[in-house]
DNA sequence: AGGCATTCGTGCGCGCGTTCACAAAGTCCG
DNA sequence: CGGACTTTGTGAACGCGCGCACGAATGCCT
């Protein structure tokens, strides 16, 4: 029985998701489960059974006809495809609000992502320690991405000083950069840049908000005890 | 200048790259241009010109060809088309780390959401106060909502509690949610969700990471718990 | 052993979003 | 005032991802 490999190029979208299929089969494992259907799978990351099968038959065929798929054999799968079977350690650029909250979100070491150091310009900030991690001064910054192999960063830096951590980042070597900042990042070729914008999603929201009030009056007091999923 | 409202049904993906014009627009303002093409904004922003121009063509002719668009006037546009005219106050649940950090975000407040509320479940968190907001006890969540008219709820809770806590939001009346929890949200028909999962960031980023490695060499380390029976 | 029920894997059509390319419309300058 | 230049707005082609539907494979029951 040939376990292959497929070097297909796996979709964004799909590589978007398999996350959340992860965080799922791990769930499942703790409840002891040891098979799961695409259907079952389905529901519960709350998209279509076909694009769950889709979506893992970008890995392989590692499903069984009739039975569904082996929950412990499908999460090493898909942590091996997003390159989990090891840890990432990241270094966090900035300690401000934000910087100190990621810092101490235990979600991150506890999904493979310890915090490897917290760095900021602001001398004041250094020697605090934030959830064990003592802050350092961002001229260490190179040698805490060398001696602890970090590949990603974050910026978590106000939008002014973002450009500058970006650029210290892929100085250092850094990678791929998780950037917090309402900035759009310049970087060098080759270099992963995603962006979370806390303040664009609550717009988008906004905008949805803004269509409720305007088509019709409905906005308030009525609610739907209907369950279904919404986007 | 002709002043026309919005033809059609603007698509998604543009609603969600409006913010992104909207701070460049302010940027500029700020430096005191008055106008900027479809090429300069698309630098800024980091896209395809084409792409801006067909995304502000969903809000109307404002640009006058030849010249470009009126940075003020363009702004004020997309404002009102994301509902940013006035303030969408927002609930925040859970004043764990994320929650203390959000609540203490200024970007926030100062992009026009400004924090109605902070509340947790846990009686010993009720009291502090974080940024000037009083943490207070989720069973007030009803009278927060109805009384500051907060449309936007967001669930910054352990993952256990995020349902209990969306359940609450959305009986409490508000229509919109930002989850920062890594779960799946059930809500009723209507409710617009939209999730940040800070670690699933992290792991499309291992992704690249681990492309990036090659197929070469990775193997080093790396056990395969093999196929139940097989082999 | 054979038939039936279940579930995977995937080919295919469709709709959305991106991009190109160009006409229309306006500015600038001699 | 007219022609050259600039930039917008948009029709059209392209590509990607989604979801349906169905063949294929497997387990179960008689």
């Amino acid at each position: 029985m040939p376990i292959e490999r497929p070097r297909r190029r796996i979709p964004e979208a799909t590589v978007a998701r398999l996350p959340v299929y992860l965080r799922i089969l791990i769930e499942q494992t703790n409840e002891e489960i040891e098979s799961i259907s695409s259907d079952g799978l389905a529901e519960l990351a709350g998209v279509n059974a076909a694009k769950v099968r889709k979506d893992l038959s970008y890995l392989g065929s590692y499903g069984t006809r009739g039975v569904g798929y082996e929950v412990a054999f499908l999460a090493y799968q898909i942590r091996r495809e997003l390159g989990l079977t090891h840890d990432w350690p990241v270094v966090i650029v900035g300690a401000g609000n934000l910087g100190q909250a990621l810092a101490g979100y235990g979600g991150f070491g506890q999904r493979g992502f310890p915090v490897a150091g917290v760095v900021d310009i602001d001398p004041s900030k250094v020697g605090s320690v934030i959830a064990g991690v003592r802050v350092r001064h961002i001229d260490d910054l190179d040698q805490i991405v060398q001696t602890r192999q970090v590949n990603i960063g974050v910026v978590a830096t106000p939008p002014s000083a973002a450009q500058d951590a970006a650029d210290r980042l892929t100085r250092a070597g850094v990678t791929s950069i998780l950037n917090f900042a309402p900035v759009v990042l310049a970087v060098p070729n080759g270099i992963s840049v995603r962006k979370v914008d806390l303040a664009v999603e609550l717009q988008i929201l906004s905008c949805y908000e803004q269509r409720r009030m305007g088509v019709g009056l409905q906005a308030i007091g009525l609610r739907d005890p209907g369950r279904g999923a919404s986007a």
